[in-house]
DNA sequence: TTTACTTGTAATCAAAATTATTACAAGTAA
DNA sequence: TTACTTGTAATAATTTTGATTACAAGTAAA
């Protein structure tokens, strides 16, 4: 299956929190608004990404901010901070390989190391990316509209 | 979420198969046993990876076999002949952002091109892992298990 | 210090995806 | 022919995701 929408509403929510902060009293509800989603998922992954510290959010009427630049945010962080893939890996390894069986026995361990090496190099090239990147191909794309 | 199991039980089936080719013949419901899964289950995976060109499968009471060395056959290729990810990629975008925002309108053409480029890394990651490698090791932990 | 608005979170529900299972048609080697 | 296998449809059980309601609790501002 696929990584949840968590990342991507994350990812949104981030670039949004940016491109608002000037215009727009941001909440959950605004952002719900533009993300096309209930508030109470913006406002857990919005938890996430306090506890993350990549954004500070408060009660009352104040409003959320970023914590950090965009340049200092990569994928990574935003991937790791909505918990896109747990201690378990990214890939689901059948639950019930037959120990008696002496390839049923060893299959985990003989594949384990081999996964966690590709899931490893995808990590490594979403360290290579940050939301400024994409809010600059927001604000692009913009500007190509008109 | 996770990808689909299907992958690491077609790695299993293939493995099994070149291991067991002397001694026994394979069937879906051995290699189920081997598995831990419903022999339909098995089947189906069979199906594409006879499809993908990288099994042999006939029915009545032939067996299983290889269609290419172990060497030949990379994690890539088994990822895609089960199908792991579809066309829509591997990260799920939210479906419904705001096209009257103006980040809503845009992020998900500002954000395509990056996680498809982190999709690919990690399948060409894929590609440099064969099953041989796989079968190396299981017959490694078999020798240290004595 | 109220007030008005917001977040945090639990509980419940709906929808989607994954895996399991039953059933049986159809193919093939002996 | 026979005995066994694969192919596949249909259905169900399980798990995961995402949506929704409800409300306690926190905070800025009047």
């Amino acid at each position: 299956m696929q990584i949840t929408s968590k990342f991507t509403i994350a990812v949104h929510i981030i670039t949004a929190i940016e491109y608002f902060k000037e215009t727009e009293t941001v909440t959950s509800a605004f952002l719900a608004g533009s993300v096309g989603a209930n508030p109470v998922i913006i406002r857990n992954v919005m938890s996430r990404l306090k506890d993350a510290g990549i954004i500070t959010v408060s009660q009352g009427k104040s409003g959320i901010s970023l914590a950090k630049e965009l340049t200092e945010i990569t994928f990574y962080d935003v991937y790791q901070a909505v918990d896109c893939v747990d201690e378990t890996g990214l890939f689901h390894f059948h639950e019930h390989p037959n120990i008696s069986c002496p390839v049923g026995r060893n299959i985990h361990s003989a594949m384990d190391e081999k996964l966690r090496a590709v899931q490893e190099t995808m990590e490594n090239e979403m360290k290579q990316i940050t939301i400024a990147d994409v809010a600059a191909d927001v604000r692009r794309e913009l500007q190509n509209a008109g």
